[in-house]
DNA sequence: ATAGACCGTGGACTATAGTCAACGGTCAAG
DNA sequence: CTTGACCGTTGACTATAGTCCACGGTCTAT
């Protein structure tokens, strides 16, 4: 897929994705034609660009991001100190769930004052 | 209060509690002797500091920590309208929960696989 | 073959958030 | 009255994230 493709499915511009890639979000782009250079993107990227808008609400920085992203390719293959690492991060997004839910409630006191 | 002791309190450095008075996230800071000029942070600030902190770690800007702020302010005086903004910024702060429990699952799913 | 849409690159530019250093003033302990 | 810990202001500086533009190359339909 060529980034236009790419851009319009995402819905995130072309100098965005461009961006991401420089900052190594974007992984496993190749030149496949000799007679130009114009890029491929691999579709597992689209799902990558998804899980970073989803990030990126949360204010999760492009290198945490980036962090995130390098857990989910590792993990398939089972190893227990990386599936630990995800872990954790889990347990990092459940403390935030709950933070959350306190700002919520502290919205609900002040509007039942 | 003045503002090394309300940095410490909310363990908050002096140069961000003035950037954050600058953009108006610190309110009704007086000068209250004629002979210095240093300035009085009232108690409520701690608690706005600490709201702060709490919102920024998803993501808000200070544009929006303010007016989540004036809203907190707006609120207590039963003003309908003003509720009706609280409650949709409730919904938003809701759907945000769920967005988060989301990453949630997928992370959870990656971890099963 | 040419117009319009696409592509890659580089650099400039913006906004946001925060830090830092320098300056001079104030205060309290000794 | 001096020293060290504060205080306020200003402006420079950094990092992050994203946009924009100009350049020249490529592709496709006409």
């Amino acid at each position: 897929m060529r980034i236009g493709e790419l851009s319009k499915k995402a819905s995130i511009s072309r100098d965005t994705i461009r961006l991401y890639e420089k900052h190594q979000l974007i992984v496993n782009v190749t030149r496949p034609n000799e007679w130009n250079n114009y890029k491929d993107y691999p579709e597992e990227n689209l799902k990558r660009l998804l899980v970073i808008k989803c990030l990126k609400k949360f204010g999760f920085t492009l290198k945490e991001c980036r962090e995130v992203l390098l857990e989910m390719e590792q993990n398939p293959n089972k190893d227990d100190h990386k599936r630990k690492v995800a872990k954790s991060k889990l347990a990092e997004i459940d403390k935030q769930i709950k933070d959350l839910i306190k700002v919520k409630n502290t919205l609900i006191k002040i509007l039942e004052e």
